[in-house]
DNA sequence: TGAGCGGTGGTTGGT
DNA sequence: TACCCACCACCGCTCA
């Protein structure tokens, strides 16, 4: 937890490559970078890894080859048995010191010769301490404690830099006590204490309560926690006269310390506790002369243990056979490598040298088969590297023919499941491109790998004197050179190979910006493109959003609550002045594979071409050769990660007529997972004012409508007067063509032109009969025209094989009065939904889910209506510890279950409840009508008022696009 | 678990 | 005194 909020004091640090760090401290102190790292910290990183055995191990195994492979010199420090018997609110249990199984971390890091050490007490404080001795040079922690501790230099957040595709760590976010005392916020260790012990930290989380980082930031600069910081524990008279004069300031603000005075918060009698200050000024930390003792004994390169890591591996990973020791190898040799190359010894300085024997450096140069090229990569900072050609079995030499072969036995999925891993390997051997080479991975032939140049310089001077030499003697001109071009077919690409991977589904838009633009100017935009400066009216109407035309600043909030975070993370970014990032004139188009557990790749580009990005579809598919003949119908779940990564071409209208995007030659990803943890989103129907029928939304449809006259006058109309009420339609939504919905569903008329299922229509049952669902259009009010209401209608999850239930707690449905804006609720959590599975049937459970947040929902697995909806009643009846006020409310609870069909529903029980609910209506995220307006103050902010005033009505999810 | 985000409500100071 | 406004703490949620 650390300090909460201290990071919009002191900032989020400087972004640097650790790499660069390590370069840096190389060649001013000549050897690598000594970094003291929490093992805690690893603690939740590393739970993402899946599959296999041990998968935290093996995350933390890549993670040490990372650090290796850069040279970098660890110190892993545990927690000991002194440490503050409670932080975060939460006992620790004595010896307990991650969720990591000690033992085999500690095996592990035995195995690579990487020290650890355990600290008396907290780890943090000991780090800290380490480095304030000089043992290391930085502490690499979760978060900025260490600062509190006294520690000087502080890594944090050690992750891949976001938006570059790889997701291998290679930043750091930098604190330096020094820059951040002179810095903005001026704050030291001191104040950073008081800082905890008044907002809240780990061994006092309430702090004073009222009392933010504002304000105790206040009073740190005010000087009240260096003050604290020099009275001794025992005097407290002196504690209480501080205490005293803190409390009169924050009254009165008599000094002016304080922005405002702060005369309702209470100093609590007892503040600051002697035990939780003790814990900040004076930790349990290493004495004298265990420092002393750690210091002569500690071994910084000591030499890998090969053989006995392989049998760790083995047995640890279950990396029992040949396929797994080639991975080994070639995993361990460039972090061998690079470790060797810094801390090779000079060869002047070595005695066997004078020997004339064969030395330790001929024995390092030995393993560099050749340089082959420098580069300064983002990974990096524009660190120089070289490429480095080596023979992997020469440097972690095993024998391979005393590995079990294991053609026979390769289990796919543990295989792909350990090239997860591959992605934490050093960047240069990671790539998808590797894959094929991996399974073919000869470790007696040369590999290349980027080395920091400082490295090399130092461990193979002359072969890079040598390769310098050589890149400076004029090259034999080549006869093919000055010759025409061939075209080989091998190399390069040739014109329109990518047409087979890439579908771009939108026309040219970057055409029209200069006669005759390349082919090139058509994807890479040109510098004044990058000004993200795009004019709406130059771009072709399909380009504008799905369903309705709108202003910039009228675009609907996107369904997928993460793509909405990401629009907004540009705001953050641009307000952050702290973290440029490097290397922003990188090409912005980025082809990505965005988790391990999808099959689809995206094309995405940076954020400065927002707006553009939000008009191109490119398509991508894994496959070029063989169209699959059925496209399942894309799970209502994934369309948010669809939305965001790969998208099936969506139907255009071009001079009226419609085209479908999809081409018959074109092949759609039709497997998709993704986390289940919203409701699904549905097809969307709208009810025309003046009409019974409804007839589904579809981007087309929409267009469709507002192209013609009379829906632009509608619009036109509705956006002085009556605002139009569109539901967000999905942008996967099949075509009326594929759609295959039954056209009759209880009075609602389906406008769908394919033919139905006649076996699915005979077992369908209304989607009406739960409050949850929309209501039939002659329940509903017609909306007076021309507002056009269109309401959703549940559809069948298209997870094949799967029942659905639904569960609605919702308060009776409210009439509808005309003319009025619904806001849809911004997170419906009051709905669930649980899938259970079809045991008889092979289909994916939500637990198989890419993430597996799907297994939330194991709550309802193998239940039946009214289990869940005994637990829902226990569920919802449970008294709120929300401090916001509490009340009783009614509230109706249906739950049905129904059974995925394609295309349909199958309802197959369903029961319903009324329920009294109590606590607050706030921690349910539900719109609330305030009645006890007395006691607290209406808000005046009008989107909480069009809330309160408006129930939201539950059952029918209403896009609000007007803007108001 | 840390950290960020958006929403809500309380407090303070100014009008 | 009522109202308005800005600020901030706090909460739930989400993602890595």
């Amino acid at each position: 937890m650390g300090i909460k909020g201290i990071y919009a004091e002191i900032g989020t640090g400087e972004r640097v490559a650790l790499s660069r760090l390590a370069a840096e401290t190389f060649e001013r102190t000549g050897r690598p970078l000594r970094i003291a790292i929490d093992i805690s910290i690893w603690m939740f990183q590393i739970q993402s890894g899946r599959g296999g055995t041990n998968p935290a191990v093996r995350t933390f195994y890549y993670r040490l080859l990372r650090l290796l492979s850069i040279a970098i010199q660890p110190l892993f420090v545990f927690d000991g048995p002194h440490r503050p018997p409670v932080k975060r609110n939460i006992r620790i249990a004595p010896g307990l010191s991650s969720s990591l199984p000690e033992h085999l971390t500690k095996d592990l890091l035995r195995y690579f010769g990487i020290t650890y050490h355990t600290a008396p007490g907290e780890a943090e404080a000991e780090c800290a301490l380490l480095q304030k001795e000089g043992i290391v040079d930085a502490v690499l922690s979760e978060d900025v404690d260490t600062l509190m501790f006294g520690c000087g230099l502080v890594l944090r957040n050690w992750s891949s830099e976001s938006l570059r595709g790889s997701k291998s760590p290679t930043h750091v976010n930098l604190y330096e006590a020094q820059k951040i005392r002179s810095g903005k916020s001026g704050l030291c260790s001191e104040d950073m204490v008081l800082i905890a012990l008044m907002s809240g930290g780990d061994y006092i989380p309430e702090g004073i309560p009222g009392c933010g980082v504002k304000v105790a930031c206040e009073a740190a600069k005010a000087g009240f926690g260096t003050e604290l910081c020099k009275i001794s524990r025992k005097d407290t008279a002196g504690l209480r006269q501080w205490r005293d004069n803190l409390a009169h300031e924050l009254r009165t603000n008599e000094s002016k310390f304080f922005r405002i005075k702060h005369a309702s918060l209470e100093i609590p009698d007892n503040f600051p506790d002697p035990k939780v200050l003790k814990y900040y000024t004076s930790p349990v930390v290493s004495n004298r002369e265990s420092l002393d003792r750690l210091k002569a004994g500690l071994v910084w390169e000591a030499p890998i243990d090969i053989s006995g890591l392989r049998a760790f591996v083995a047995s640890a990973f279950g990396w029992e056979f040949k396929s797994q020791a080639i991975k080994f190898i070639r995993g361990l040799a460039p972090a061998i490598l690079a470790t060797k190359l810094a801390t090779q010894r000079s060869p002047v300085a070595s005695l066997e040298q004078a020997s004339g024997q064969s030395t330790e450096h001929d024995n390092v140069l030995s393993l560099v088969r050749g340089l082959h090229g420098t580069r300064t990569h983002f990974s990096t900072d524009g660190t120089p590297e070289l490429r480095v050609a080596y023979v992997p079995i020469d440097i972690v030499a095993l024998d391979l023919s005393t590995e079990h072969s294991d053609t026979e036995y390769m289990d796919r999925d543990e295989f792909t499941s350990d090239l997860e891993d591959d992605s934490n390997i050093p960047a240069t051997q990671s790539n998808a491109s590797n894959v094929k080479a991996q399974v073919a991975h000869d470790p007696t032939q040369p590999e290349k790998v980027w080395i920091l140049e400082s490295y090399v310089n130092h461990g193979a001077p002359s072969k890079v004197e040598e390769w310098r030499e050589s890149q400076q003697r004029p090259k034999p001109a080549r006869a093919s050179k000055t010759g025409p071009k061939k075209a080989t077919g091998k190399v390069g690409t040739h014109a329109g190979a990518l047409d087979r991977f890439v579908k771009v589904s939108k026309p040219d838009i970057y055409l029209g910006r200069g006669a005759g633009g390349s082919k090139e100017s058509n994807l890479v935009p040109s510098s004044s493109q990058d000004s993200g400066i795009v004019d709406s009216d130059t771009i072709p109407p399909v380009f504008l959003a799905p369903s309705i035309p709108l202003s910039p600043t009228q675009r609907p909030r996107q369904s997928s609550k993460t793509s909405s975070r990401r629009q907004s993370k540009p705001a953050r970014s641009a307000r952050s002045t702290e973290s440029p990032g490097p290397l922003k004139d990188v090409n912005p188009w980025t082809l990505s594979k965005p988790a391990s557990s999808q099959q689809e790749y995206s094309v995405t580009r940076n954020s400065t071409l927002a707006a553009v990005a939000d008009a191109i579809d490119l398509s991508v598919d894994t496959s070029p050769l063989v169209p699959r003949k059925h496209s399942r119908p894309v799970s209502s779940s994934s369309i948010s990660s669809m939305e965001r990564k790969t998208s099936a071409p969506k139907d255009t209208v071009q001079d009226g007529k419609r085209t479908s995007g999809r081409s018959p030659n074109s092949v759609y990803q039709t497997s998709i997972k993704a986390r289940l943890s919203r409701p699904s989103p549905a097809p969307t129907f709208s009810f025309d004012a003046g009409s019974t029928s409804a007839r589904p939304v579809t981007p087309d449809s929409s267009r469709r409508f507002l192209d013609c006259p009379e829906g632009a006058n509608a619009a036109k109309n509705s956006q002085k007067d009556n605002p139009i009420i569109l539901l967000s339609s999905s942008p996967t939504l099949p075509s009326p063509s594929e759609f295959t919905a039954p056209r009759e569903r209880s009075g609602l008329a389906v406008d769908d032109t394919a033919e139905p299922n006649s076996d699915v229509i005979s077992n369908v049952s209304s989607p009406t009969r739960t409050p949850r669902d929309c209501r039939s259009p002659q329940s509903i009010t017609p909306p007076a025209s021309p507002t056009t209401l269109n309401a959703r209608i549940l559809t069948p999850p298209p997870i094949i094989n799967k029942a659905l239930i639904e569960i609605s707690s919702s308060p009776p449905m409210p009439e509808l009065p005309p003319s009025v804006t619904r806001r849809r609720p911004r997170r419906p959590r009051a709905n669930k939904q649980y899938y259970c599975e079809n045991e008889d049937k092979d289909t994916e459970t939500p637990a198989n889910h890419a993430d597996g947040r799907a297994d939330n929902h194991n709550s309802g697995f193998h239940q039946s209506p009214s289990e869940i909806l005994k637990g829902l009643e226990q569920e919802i009846s449970m008294p709120s510890s929300s401090k916001t006020s509490t009340r009783n409310q009614k509230r109706s609870v249906a739950v049905t279950l129904r059974e995925s069909l394609d295309g349909a529903w199958k309802e197959v029980v369903s029961s319903e409840s009324s329920l009294t609910l109590s606590g607050s209506s706030r921690s349910r995220g539900e719109a609330t009508t305030k009645t006890d307006s007395k006691s607290t103050r209406p808000s005046r902010r009008p989107t909480r008022r069009t809330v309160q005033q408006q129930r939201v009505w539950e059952g029918v999810e209403v896009l609000d696009l007007t803007g108001s």
